[in-house]
DNA sequence: CGGTCATATGACTGGGTGGTCACATGCCGA
DNA sequence: TCGGCATGTGACCACCCAGTCATATGACCG
């Protein structure tokens, strides 16, 4: 986790870092990545960077389980009580695609964590990081099934695994598809993303939507 | 593409090449993986791998768009016409599992096309693999449709995404999870891998099935 | 002014890599 | 027996990296 050293940086400095590591961690995985070209990019010396991390994990982690959680929680929102289950689901996942478009660089942060790693810290983070992912998406189903939005009788372990992809790099995949670009390309390039619209946005999550609930709750409805 | 030296090669000595080939690259992504280890594993000089291949890419291209392929393919089978298409469905997706897990290892060569790259050159491999094997599901579900077991309103596009994300990944998961293990886990111990016997293949492939039927038909069934 | 402390820096180390190449080996045909 | 050809080999090169550390800078305080 950072030193105080780093919270006390000047905020362009501080900006400049985070900008610069977020860039390198969303292009590459951890081991391809690396701490000399973010130096490079930032103009900061590598010995900095030992000022405010303990190493090169250290960063990752922070920026994995900590930066981007953070923003992506203020930019979702919360789920407002007294809604329709679906009608509420629903705009979970439009928001989803919307952190997606508007910070492509943080949303394949939150994602990268799907990713397998031969190396054992790795794959320690990485795996909390989807526990805690499926865990929070399960408990929003349970509360589909009280609400008798979900068929009480479905497996709940395998629901949940299989709601979690499509909404996420199922959905992911079709966005890229629909801007006819690669993860790289849309990571670059402003204007593309925003080819990608609240109204198609909106089209998406309802048919990504109608998906697992047809699915959840196989013609019983 | 490997040399016609390659193919001469003693049986022993290439497949002792290829084994450990698929080793490394089924637990390291291509930038991660190293040609050195390769070769101290094999006892192979290194020089020796630059008779066979261009190079380390044209190795790891050979592999997943040559090899893994043609075994995944024997493997799997081919679709027996005049059967119901759900119940054909589901044996493709039980037979799926099987080689993973009785093929983890290229099983695993067989999915690293779905994480995206920095480098054009492996993205350029990476994406059109994706997509061939996005084609192919495309068609079946074409012939679902014709044989109407599919809603023929159905956005074919959408559903090929989301149905291969379900019956690759997502299950990938869940079968992981069935066993209470991590991928690498699963890659290094055969003991593991037999607890998924074939009853318990058959009751998650139907489960991931009526899922995927539920979520094209939504009810109209 | 002098001194202390927080911070910035980049040359350096040790290690790993992909790829090359001059040379060694050994088979096969004349 | 000899010569040529296919093949095997590992030391070597240029490169990049994570992480260290001696030194420099400069702010603040007595």
């Amino acid at each position: 986790m950072p030193t105080d050293t780093f919270h006390r940086l000047p905020d362009a400095r501080r900006s400049r870092l985070v900008d610069e590591a977020v860039r390198e961690f969303s292009e590459h995985a951890f081991h391809e990545a690396s701490l000399s070209r973010i130096a490079r990019s930032t103009r900061i010396a590598k010995g900095s960077f030992y000022q405010y991390f303990d190493d090169k994990l250290d960063l990752y982690r922070w920026l994995i389980t900590e930066e981007a959680p953070r923003l992506k929680r203020a930019f979702i929102g919360e789920r407002r009580a007294s809604d329709d289950f679906w009608a509420s689901f629903e705009r979970f996942v439009e928001r989803g695609m919307a952190f997606l478009v508007q910070h492509p660089r943080f949303a394949r942060l939150s994602a990268v964590a799907a990713d397998p790693s031969a190396d054992p810290a790795i794959r320690g983070l990485h795996s909390a990081i989807c526990d805690a992912g499926l865990a929070e998406l399960r408990s929003r189903l349970e509360e589909g099934i009280a609400e008798g939005a979900i068929d009480a009788n479905v497996d709940l372990g395998l629901a949940t695994h299989f709601v979690s992809h499509v909404i996420g790099p199922a959905l992911t995949d079709v966005v890229l598809n629909e801007l006819g670009a690669d993860l790289h390309e849309v990571l670059a390039s402003d204007a593309l993303r925003r080819r990608l619209d609240a109204r198609r946005r909106k089209r998406l999550a309802k048919r990504a939507v109608a998906f697992v609930r047809g699915g959840l709750n196989q013609g019983k409805e």
